[in-house]
DNA sequence: ATGAAAGCGCTAACAA
DNA sequence: TTGTTAGCGCTTTCAT
């Protein structure tokens, strides 16, 4: 037993604090004077030992400082613990930081059921966008997959369903994916309804005694963007109020925001907005404070995703907020059946988001 | 060698687009007609082979879509090519984003230098902060960490130094650390020069015609604060403009930030505010708006970060800039020092923030 | 320039 | 209940 030599040389490195390699499994076992094999299972199948050697190794195992090496399990068991999240560049001169929130929610997450979050970067969008994913499934350096630009035409989804590749996604599948297998080969998904979100906002504003509630969104390509106009749409319609003239289309930028506020404000004398995203919402601030108007009081505002901008600026942005940390233990929930055994079948899981009341409105 | 025989399950499983194991060494090797131990060579030290070889093995590797397992290679070279970083919870009702910012820089960063980002979250600072860290490194599941919480007492930096754990700080060590071991035993860092910030914001306000320029910052247990403050002072005496009643330290917080410029407003009459954070500053637009004043006509703030916060609130709020994309770079370019065979020496590198310059000034 | 042998540290089968 | 054997897929000697 070579290892044994290792071993004697590696305790006294130990104690001289000199760096070492670590424990290994036969070390634990060599000291607690049973099998590799038995060591293994304490950690893996403590029930299968008899109460005394169980507590025999554990000694071992704390005083050692032992903890299996990753490497060497994850070849044995092909599984690596790793849930795998690729991340863009962050978006400057946006209120937009869902995503940032969610991580941190899905890092915490994913700790209690034994994952961790392995990030990566798409090598820049200009070339191929599957490009990151690729390179870790086949190398098999993550078990799973969380997809969160589902906002896009994303192909992501698509080509990870026909890897076969295990994953969930932050967004629901808006459109191909559902029929493409005969709506069987669906995947997992966890969304907030956006549309239940504007609505929200919409009738809190009908409540405060508002009638005429412009709408500042997406262009019409965005399926988001469409469905969160509809709750507003739906809020008005249901007390018989018109939309017509009330709505604007444009980009999700501060610039566009302040725009179509301007516009909307002079045309159609809305004493409030509802807007798609905060940065729009942000938009429109500026052009009350280009008015010397004053959110709040001369007309009221409402953004979406509860950004930190929306809970620091002053009066404070009344925003939809997205409940990140329900959707990331849903998501966690949905990973730990895709890779159970069996795996359990796929599962869409929609989650209500609440308003963030504040100074705006 | 059943291997083989696994194998050619293996591809027919593969053109039925049947999930399947992925190709092995073995698999590419068999296909090329070389060994196992050429087509390693071909990865790793491609000048090993005759080109044609080469060539062939490539197309091998091509065709069946090979790429190395990454726990066989990371258990046979005792290297995961992952990077550790703790990343605790997002920080409500602030304006704090530094670290968000920072991971997006430093996981495109590593990808450059061929390492992921693994996230982990402490286990609730009620217990002990270096949780997460030490199960980590025993089970060598991260070849190195980034430590970014050095503004607190941060005992992880002494910690891990102590396990000769390969890591990089993103802070300068403020204090024992540097002695410890005669000066000898520091670790890497990379920080952003606070002072630099700070004085660049107070010498554009002098350079505008402010006189009376006040400070709101951190309470003074903060060397970071107090780093900052010491720019704002710099410039004030450089000038022969006396700063005594013109400061305030107080918590990062919103409320404490509009209480403390309330003060400040009533009992020295400032006409510009420079403040440690943009939480701070955000908190002196709350009482501008609450008497009805306009940031960059009646008072001048400035704040530090560069939040999202800072660019879209209006007017704009000018704030101090830490040059993150480049402290990636340097940390990434430390890590690779410390990993190398054998390791650099420990750096430490100040980098200098800019002023982004908004409406607010 | 290429191949053979050994083993990284672990766990799944099976044997005792 | 515990131990033995084998091998996950790769790379590092060392031969050839």
């Amino acid at each position: 037993m070579p290892r044994n030599d290792e071993h004697a040389i590696g305790r006294v490195q130990t104690r001289a604090t000199v760096p070492t390699t670590p424990p290994t499994l036969a070390d634990v076992a060599e000291r607690a004077g049973v099998s590799r094999q038995t060591v293994s299972n304490a950690i893996n199948n403590p029930d299968l030992l008899r109460p005394d050697t169980l507590t025999r190794v554990q000694e071992s195992i704390d005083a050692l400082g032992y903890s299996p090496n990753r490497a060497a399990r994850n070849l044995r068991t092909r599984a690596s613990h790793l849930i795998g999240m690729r991340i863009g560049p962050a978006q400057e001169g946006t209120a937009n930081a869902t995503m940032d929130r969610f991580v941190h929610s899905l890092v915490e997450t994913s700790r209690e059921a034994g994952y961790h979050v392995l990030l990566f970067a798409g090598t820049g969008s200009a070339t191929d966008p599957v490009a990151g994913y690729d390179d870790l499934l086949r190398s098999t350096a993550v078990d799973a997959f969380v997809v969160t630009d589902t906002y896009l035409g994303n192909p992501q989804a698509a080509w990870l369903q026909e890897r076969r590749a295990p994953f969930v996604a932050f967004g629901r599948p808006w459109d191909s994916l559902q029929s493409a297998d005969g709506g069987q080969a669906r995947h997992s998904w966890v969304d907030v309804d956006g549309a239940a979100g504007t609505e929200l906002a919409t009738r809190h504003l009908l409540d405060k005694g508002h009638h005429r509630i412009a709408w500042i969104g997406w262009r019409k390509d965005s399926r988001i963007g469409e469905d969160r106009r509809s709750g507003w749409t739906r809020a008005m319609h249901e007390r018989g109020l018109p939309t017509t003239g009330l709505a604007s289309r444009v980009e999700d930028t501060i610039a566009s925001g302040r725009e179509a506020s301007a516009h909307l404000l002079d045309s159609a004398e809305p004493s409030a907005f509802v807007c798609a995203s905060d940065t729009l919402a942000m938009g429109v601030l500026h052009t009350l404070r280009d008015r010397r108007m004053r959110a709040g009081e001369h007309v009221a505002v409402i953004g979406f995703d509860d950004s930190q901008v929306a809970q620091v600026v002053p009066p404070g942005l009344t925003s939809v907020r997205q409940p990140l940390e329900q959707v990331a233990v849903e998501v966690v929930t949905a990973l730990e059946g895709l890779l159970a055994h069996p795996p359990a079948a796929a599962t869409g899981v929609m989650l209500t988001p609440t308003l963030a009341v504040r100074g705006s409105s």
